[in-house]
DNA sequence: ATATGACTAAAACAGCAAAATCAGTCAAAC
DNA sequence: GTTTGACTGATTTTGCTGTTTTAGTCATAT
């Protein structure tokens, strides 16, 4: 068996049983066994139960930028400010992990949440989601007289709210996700969608460049 | 010293406490003296903790419904969607029991939210919200082609969100709360609002009728 | 080489009794 | 009549014990 195979079946197993259980409760030999593999070859592929949960992450990252850019790109109205942050939703709910991550949902990260050099703690630089909508205006796609910063914020609370509702309220209370985000892009372009036509192709182009720099940044290792 | 004084100078006290320390940490020894009246003064007026706090949650849910109405009536946009619901975001910033409701804060509410028959389950009945958009839909003021039920869910996303965001990032990182609920208030008008005028007057009258409807719900006691 | 699982040290946990806390009461003071 | 605060019993917390669990290792088997 390959390395790459078998560090894909560990992720997997580690995956499914801390969304099922959370970190705290999955132990190493939960995973390595749900894996069919022996628990010191889960150490060869990873130095630690931390290490383990935040390649996870970095992986559930990468696929959810993936799959949103990949969305993006394929649809006809992807490079709207409301098809962009559709496809973006659409694919957070496919993402429990990054949806954890959103909503630091203890039940799912558990002690990793106290850890002071988390994950979480150290991408909070710099307001990326900004920077997108200040060039989306730059390319003629976005109101000029919208504050990048605080549509930035409004679609945060979007997101987390989105998430999150499923916390508070019962889910037969709460429409089918489809519907509810179609609304959520129409609101979105109606407000922040200039009256004239644009390049709708310039904004894919952004929304990739934005998620290559995200990602290459991540890995600086690979750089030479 | 007369009841109602008293009354009030102890519902004071427990509330400064409670957002200060959360409902558990707070004792009716604290209350008491922090209200400069003797304990058992304190129950005189509240037959027990528990519902100490439920008429400190009535009572704030009261002050916060009329201070809504009240900015409501008084703004020139009172009546648009927008007007309504900066009017609503401003008055739940400015009542902390509301927005721990809302968020269902175990931080503030502690214990009382395992309560099987708290106040916060009860009134989880039907959905005013989306009434209140239906009506809005039939005097003009909403778009007809907006589903109320959707709607009021992104509104509901929209509160939770705004008052949620403090727990997840630090206070320098959220902006001014004035521009902020403008920005949401223009693009919910920028949404929901048909092109064609309306009559403001109508959504004005369509709010205190709600707000009143749901008060005197809450005391049936009250009627004879 | 490569992979394993018994092993270890450290941490988490369950059980328990003593001590402290606190919601609610009521005889006494005003 | 009104108000008080010392008092009570139930609950929670604390400090301790012995036991179990678990992250990570490494001598051995393949």
């Amino acid at each position: 068996m390959h390395h790459v195979q078998r560090e894909q079946r560990v992720l997997d197993a580690a995956s499914s049983l801390i969304c099922r259980l959370g970190y705290d409760k999955t132990t190493m030999d939960d995973i390595s066994r749900e894996a069919g593999v022996s628990k010191g070859a889960v150490y060869l592929h990873v130095p630690s139960k931390e290490a383990l949960l935040e390649t996870l992450l970095m992986r559930e990252m990468h696929r959810y930028a993936s799959q949103w850019i990949a969305v993006v790109q394929s649809e006809p109205d992807g490079g709207t400010m409301g098809g962009m942050f559709r496809a973006m939703l659409l694919a957070l709910a496919d993402h429990p992990f990054m949806s954890a991550m959103l909503r630091e949902d203890s039940q799912i990260l558990g002690s990793y949440l106290r850890k002071p050099d988390n994950l979480l703690r150290k991408q909070g630089g710099r307001n990326t989601r900004a920077i997108l909508i200040e060039q989306m205006q730059q390319a003629g796609a976005v109101r000029e007289d919208i504050d990048p910063i605080i549509a930035a914020h409004i679609l945060k609370m979007l997101s987390y709210g989105l998430i999150s509702m499923g916390q508070i309220m019962s889910e037969d209370q709460i429409p089918e996700l489809g519907p509810l985000v179609d609304a959520i892009a129409s609101m979105l372009d109606s407000w922040m969608t200039p009256l004239l036509g644009f390049d709708s192709e310039a904004g894919k182009t952004l929304v990739r460049q934005m998620v290559e720099a995200a990602q290459t940044s991540d890995k600086p290792e690979q750089s030479e």
